[in-house]
DNA sequence: CTTAACCGATCAGACGTTCGGTTAAATCTA
DNA sequence: TAGATTTAACCGAACGTCTGATCGGTTAAG
């Protein structure tokens, strides 16, 4: 069993911010070479094509990643008040610290491969996921978890994905992308609806 | 002032609906002009170029869809509860009805194109934003609105944005297609937090 | 002397685009 | 109204370029 090279490593990292930001049929392999300052020979030394390159950066970022999430939600003990404004927190740091993730998930979805979303669903979200619906339903056991999951975690997923266009938006600032802020106003909406106030 | 050709607007349509589904990048010359059946140069008989092809896709859209967000939150009177349930039951029926809308509006997020970020933010979303966000000041004078309007949204935009892969997640069934129920949980949400029971 | 890392040159096919036609309906003119 | 001219819609073949991928080398470390 090697190890992984440094230079592959490195061709890796840089695939991940390129694909994130041009999605897989624009990012050609000469652009990516050139980026890593090398040769389409030599990327084609460290991966058999295109594709398998791609898929091991997925590999690497679902692994990566992963680990983010499994900060388990019980650990720091509270209520589930506390737990949740915990949870909100870390997620929308995350999302806010790494957003070529962010992006590269998203052109995931857009693409649908079922094979990829099979192992996106597997990889990253069910721990994520489950952990999260377990939370919400210590809060309402009698709500449906599985709808409350997903359009919480589009509360922030969406707002970090709107960065780019944000700005043309009226009343724009630069604070409002301060992931602590947008935590606690998603926050306050969870805990007692849009008229919650946060001092109570 | 010509009116637009009948096979002119059906390759708009067709390229729509392509466009939403591959990307600008994915989606061939060769492979639209095959679905309109008809060949490529037929297609530089209606435009200029691909980029502009993909250009009056979007022109048409953004004034086609427009009309959606048009309905005035006023309109139906009632208190903010009852506005803001009736605005987000429209709005989870309008994303579930137009897929294609939603993923090619994604798409353009990502690419993240400055002068089509202007664009967008200028046609759909002012009219689309002001409104809902006197709605939300209406609600809580004192929350952050610009935060509040774009997290909410995304509960419901994130939601359809993954129903790709949400059926490779836990416990998936049908039912959390149907926008009335998706709206419903979301409307329980904003008005009361996650621990609000519908049936007061 | 094996091996990992890298390179330049090159391939076949796909890509956006152009060109010189053909057809049939619409419009104009005698 | 009959014939001439224009126009919109379409097509096949080709152009130059870009694309993913291959091949036969070179270098330097182990």
């Amino acid at each position: 069993m090697t190890s992984i090279s440094v230079s592959k490593k490195r061709v890796l990292t840089i695939a991940y911010k390129a694909f994130a930001k041009h999605g897989y049929k624009a990012l050609t392999m000469r652009s990516l070479a050139a980026k890593c300052s090398m040769t389409v020979s030599s990327l084609y030394h460290h991966f058999p094509s295109k594709e398998a390159l791609y898929d091991e950066v997925l590999d690497d970022i679902y692994k990566d990643n992963s680990k983010y999430w499994q900060d388990p939600i019980e650990s720091k003990g509270g209520n589930w008040e506390e737990q949740l404004k915990n949870y909100i927190s870390n997620f929308c740091h995350i999302i806010h610290r790494e957003p070529d993730f962010t992006q590269l998930m998203k052109r995931e979805q857009l693409d649908a491969d079922p094979k990829r979303m099979e192992k996106l669903a597997a990889s990253v979200l069910t721990t994520e996921y489950i952990g999260f619906e377990a939370l919400i339903k210590k809060a309402n056991p009698n709500c449906d978890a599985r709808i409350y999951v997903m359009t919480i975690l589009g509360m922030a997923l969406h707002y970090y994905e709107t960065n780019q266009f944000r700005c043309y938006l009226p009343d724009y600032s630069e604070e409002m992308e301060n992931p602590e802020l947008v935590a606690e106003q998603i926050t306050n909406i969870l805990i007692g609806g849009i008229t919650y106030r946060g001092d109570n």
